[in-house]
Parts: C-alpha cells; sequence; structure tokens
RNA sequence: CGAGGCGUAGCGCAGGCCGGUUAGCGCACCUGCUUUGGGAGCAGGGGGCCGCAGGUUCGAAUCCUGCCGCCUCGACCA
C-alpha cells in the first residue's frame, strides 16, 4: 500500500512567508499499511469516536464520535422528512412469542438474541451483592430488539383498516442488540445505534418503489455527504435479510480492499403482513394483505467514513458531515499578543459562521499550537486555520486543507470566507473522486477462476466482477474457496450474459464478489 | 465456541524463569519558572487490594490450583 505523507505547501506564493516547514508524518498511529486493523482501532481511540466499555461487546461513544453521528443523523432525518416519512418510537422489548411468527425472520436472528428472564434482583441471602430473584420469572420472556419488524407490525395492525390508511411511512431512531461473538468498533458492535424504516403500502408496486427510493436516498446520502462512492445493487438469495423477498444494499469498497454494506432496503411483500393479520379494505371493500418494506443504516457507516478517507495521519472527515469544518488556531507568546491574536481569531470565526459554516476557535491556554495542530489532523477537521503576530500585522491567516497535507497564506483582506466556502467544496470533491479513483482501480473483471483466485488474492482484494450462475450453491463454493461473497448483484439496464467462473454453467450477468466486513 | 496471547498507576509497559528492604520506567496528571509558527524544557510532587479467590512458604507481583476479564486469529454472522 502507497499513502502520501507530510505537509506540502500549495498554491502559488502570494506571502514574503509562504513556505512553512513542512512536517514530518506525525508518530501518534500505526501506519495502514504496517497493520490496517491497529490503524483502524488506533483511529477511533484517538480521534476520540469511541472506546470499549466495560460491557462486552459495547462501545462508548465520546463527544466528538457521537457529534458525527448525529450530523448523520440530521441529514438523513431531513431527507426522510423530504420523502413524506414521520417518526415514532416503538418498545426496546419484544415479547418472544412475535418474533417467532415470522419463519426465517425467527431463524435469521434467534442465535443472536439477548433475552429478558425476570425483573426483579434481591440481596443475595449468602453474602453481599444482589441476585435474580427466582420469583420474579417473567411469564413471556422479552427479547431485546435485533429489529423491530415484529413489534412494528403487530402494532401495524391497529392502524390499517382502509387503504385510506396507506402508505403508512414510519421511522425510528433507536438503538438494538446483535448477540454478537467478535465485535469491532462500530463495524460490529452487541448494540449499536440506528434508523429503521418500516412502511406500509396497498400494493407491491408501490412498496418495490419505496423499497428502490430509500435505497436512493441512502446513495445520495453517502454519496453527497460522507463523499463514499457505493455500488447499488439486489443482494444473493444468501445475503438476503430474515423475511425479505427482495434486499437492496449500498455496497462501498475500504483502503484494504474489503467491501463493507452501508446500508441496506428490504421489499418485504406481503410476509409480516400475513404473519401478523394485517389487512386493509381496497376501494372495491375487499381485504388485502398489505405490502411492507424495511430499511435501515446505523452506526456501522462511522466505520465506513474512517476507512475510506482517513489517512496515516488520522480521521478525515468530509466538510458536508463535519461537525467542525474549520479550526481556528491562535499563536502568541506573550499575554498581550494573545489577547490581540485570539480575537482576531474569534473575529474570523464570526464571519466564517455569518457565511453559515461550522466553526471552532481552539483557544484553549493549556496547549501549544503544535499539539492543537496534530490533534485537529487526528480528527480529521477538513480546514485548519493558524493565526499568528506575523499574521496579525500582514493581515493574513496560514490555511491547511487536511485532504491534501497542503497550506497556504491567505489574505485576510479579500472576501476570505468565500474562499473557504471554495475549498471546502474542494475537498468534498477530491475526498469523493479519491475514493472513487481508488475503487475502480480495485474493481476487477474477470472471466476464468484462475483470476478470481489470483484477484482474490491480493494484498488489496477489491471488488470483482465476474459471472455467477445464479445458485446458492456456487456462491457457497466460492465462499468456502475464497472467502468472498456476492455484495451485491448490481442494477444492469442491458445485463451482458456469460459462464459462470466456478461452475461454467449460463450467467445472466456480471454480479460483485468481494471479502467482505 | 476453538487456538494463541495478555491482565502490575488513567494509558503503554518492565520486573516473574531464580520468592527477600519502600514494586519500577515512559506518557498523562498537579505546582513553579522558562516557553508557545508542527504533540516544549527544567525542577519538584501526587497516584498501586501487582485481575479475583484459595494454596505452598518465616516471607508471594513472582511458585501451584481454580475462576474472571480483555486482545488477536479462526468458526459464526443481515
Amino acid at each position: 500500500m502507497f499513502f502520501a505523507q507530510g505537509w506540502r505547501n500549495f498554491g502559488p506564493p502570494n506571502c514574503e512567508r509562504n513556505n512553512p516547514p513542512p512536517m514530518a508524518k506525525n508518530k501518534f498511529l500505526t501506519s495502514r499499511a504496517e497493520n490496517y486493523s491497529d490503524w483502524y482501532n488506533e483511529i477511533v481511540k484517538k480521534a476520540e469516536l469511541a472506546e470499549n466499555s466495560e460491557v462486552r461487546g459495547c462501545m462508548v461513544i465520546k463527544p466528538y464520535g457521537y457529534a458525527i453521528w448525529e450530523r448523520m443523523q440530521r441529514i438523513l432525518d431531513d431527507m426522510f422528512k423530504a420523502t413524506g416519512h414521520q417518526n415514532a418510537y416503538f418498545p426496546l422489548f419484544i415479547p418472544k412469542s412475535f418474533l417467532s411468527k415470522e419463519a426465517d425472520h425467527v431463524e435469521g436472528f434467534a442465535k443472536e438474541c439477548a433475552v429478558v428472564t425476570h425483573y426483579r434482583l434481591k440481596n443475595d441471602p449468602n453474602g453481599k451483592g444482589v441476585i435474580v430473584d427466582p420469583e420474579a420469572k417473567l411469564e413471556e420472556e422479552l427479547i431485546v430488539r435485533p429489529t423491530s419488524e415484529t413489534i412494528i407490525w403487530s402494532t401495524y395492525r391497529n392502524w390499517i383498516q382502509s387503504y385510506r390508511d396507506l402508505p403508512l411511512l414510519i421511522n425510528q431512531w433507536a438503538n438494538v442488540v446483535r448477540w454478537e461473538l467478535r465485535t469491532r468498533m462500530f463495524l460490529r458492535t452487541a448494540e449499536f445505534l440506528w434508523q429503521e424504516g418500516h412502511t406500509a403500502h396497498a400494493t407491491e408496486a408501490e412498496a418495490v418503489a419505496e423499497a428502490e427510493q430509500m435505497l436512493n436516498i441512502y446513495a445520495t446520502f453517502a454519496e453527497q455527504t460522507l463523499a463514499i462512492p457505493v455500488l447499488r445493487g439486489v443482494k444473493s438469495e444468501r445475503e438476503r435479510f430474515a423475511g425479505a423477498l427482495n434486499t437492496y444494499a449500498i455496497e462501498a469498497l475500504m483502503q484494504d480492499g474489503k467491501a463493507l454494506q452501508a446500508g441496506t432496503s428490504h421489499f418485504l411483500g406481503q410476509n409480516f403482513a400475513k404473519a401478523f393479520d394485517v389487512k386493509f379494505a381496497n376501494k372495491d371493500n375487499q381485504e388485502e394483505y398489505v405490502w411492507a418494506t424495511s430499511w435501515g443504516v446505523s452506526t456501522r457507516l462511522m466505520g465506513a467514513l474512517i476507512m475510506t478517507h482517513s489517512d496515516d495521519n488520522g480521521l478525515i472527515v468530509p466538510p458536508v458531515l463535519a461537525p467542525i469544518q474549520v479550526v481556528i488556531i491562535p499563536i502568541y507568546r506573550k499575554e498581550e499578543e494573545k489577547v490581540r491574536v485570539v480575537e482576531k481569531c474569534h473575529e474570523v470565526s464570526a464571519i466564517l459562521q455569518g457565511a453559515g459554516l461550522r466553526v471552532k476557535v481552539d483557544d484553549d491556554d493549556t496547549k501549544k499550537p503544535g499539539w492543537k495542530f496534530s490533534e485537529w489532523e487526528l480528527k480529521g477537521v477538513p480546514l485548519r486555520l493558524a493565526l499568528g503576530p506575523r499574521d496579525l500585522e500582514n493581515h493574513k491567516i496560514e490555511v491547511a486543507r487536511r485532504d491534501t497535507l497542503t497550506k497556504e497564506v491567505m489574505d485576510l483582506g479579500v472576501d476570505f470566507s468565500k474562499v473557504i466556502k471554495g475549498l471546502l467544496e474542494e475537498i468534498q470533491t477530491t475526498l469523493y473522486q479519491k475514493a472513487q479513483a481508488f475503487r475502480e482501480t480495485h474493481t476487477h473483471r474477470v472471466d476464468s477462476w484462475e483470476e478470481f483466485q489470483a484477484a482474490i488474492d491480493a494484498d488489496i482484494p477489491g471488488f470483482i466482477l465476474a459471472h455467477w450462475d445464479g445458485t446458492s450453491e456456487t456462491e457457497e463454493k466460492i465462499q468456502e474457496a475464497t472467502k468472498a461473497t456476492i455484495r451485491v448483484i448490481p442494477f444492469e439496464e442491458n445485463p451482458e450474459p456469460g459462464t459462470c467462473v466456478f461452475s461454467g454453467k449460463p450467467s445472466r450477468q456480471r454480479v460483485v464478489f468481494a471479502k467482505s466486513y
């Protein structure tokens, strides 16, 4: 793996001190080349996104990490509202019997459910501490929701009588629990935060359109907000959501060449309507089962964010998403300098905020500028401004780009907020293009089993476009042989037929294989 | 759930084989002075049930037994 290091100067010289010293690679992180998963874990911790908690498999999301998640929530929520969805909240607990009403659904989740069996503790008669009171056993055990289809559809039964009640377009922001044996920060934790949309429709076509619409919203969000290029498509039967007729997904490629499912949208058919007896009277007063969708993205997107853009100096947050887009660092020696410099920093900040930017002046007196540079670099703030006594005199400010690690000196006399805004837009575009270029160079069309194996065994395996005979058996054999799975069957307007790389049987179109998270 | 590794200050570790004053080091923290344009320097200072429980011993961080927890790699997984 090759990764550029160190600050360079950018732009033409426009000031007498236009050659700030370049910086050596910071020494705070393991490099990606050295150990990719150490690098990932260290970013999570050192950028103060999250840390391991006292509870096995669960993490504490720290304020900076949560601020990023809140930005994701805000932007997605606006997109949901703009397409007619409303938020609601359903219980954390699901009666055990609900889960088993849809056969595929329960089979998919049974192995990772946390179960509440008692409702009371009491003092341990044999010593100190408390024990579960055996007298307080629940008549029916409660499952901590791994997803909410069952509780929601049992509720929808009461909400839907007529075609006039449809469509029902509900979303909830919630936590869910899936008892994972092996966890990784943000990518797979026992408890995680997400949103789950659950919609009910009068017709199949409408439900399918909803599932597709939401997939497109996720794709737009990933590409425009997170600057993560994604592939859209349908999941194979093996990868399909438990209880769905069809699962759509967006898949992103991480820097280590593994795929990450970044969002899913499911067409549930009438499976849950039948399981929970949700019917409506159509215009002809005939009873019909309701058609359903569900769709979700989770805090896993934080993992996608980290592994798409970040470098060996730390996190890189795209400007549209960044809770802090611009950090301003005052530089001074004496108290008298400090007053003037800090005042000017706040002045600059106010102008930028007036232009609609999210700005922080880091005037913490207990830390030195160099420390702050590294800190905000680790945290991935897109632009850093530094202002010292010399800049004050010259009416200049130093501007450093996190994505390219370049810096230059900008004149404060002009409409600099416009310049800053332009730079942020450029950073957003650059990040997307860089990720897209990476994906392109790590996407391989293969036509033989030998090529397939060679591609999947590469240091950075990437996406592999190959023909597949459409059977789960073949998919399973390919996975056994290579660890690669079908990430997505792309939407193709003109599918190109061929022969399966594994079985040699006829194939309708190429599908995307990859090793995945 | 399998295999390996690790639990000693907030974090990262040394010490352990070969038991013996007051358990050490780096970072972080506190105080003071000097510093401040890429994680500052010096001086002083605080902080430990050495994972838990039992055993051996005059004496255990160190040896023995059991337990618990964490990490890595597999298995599993929407």
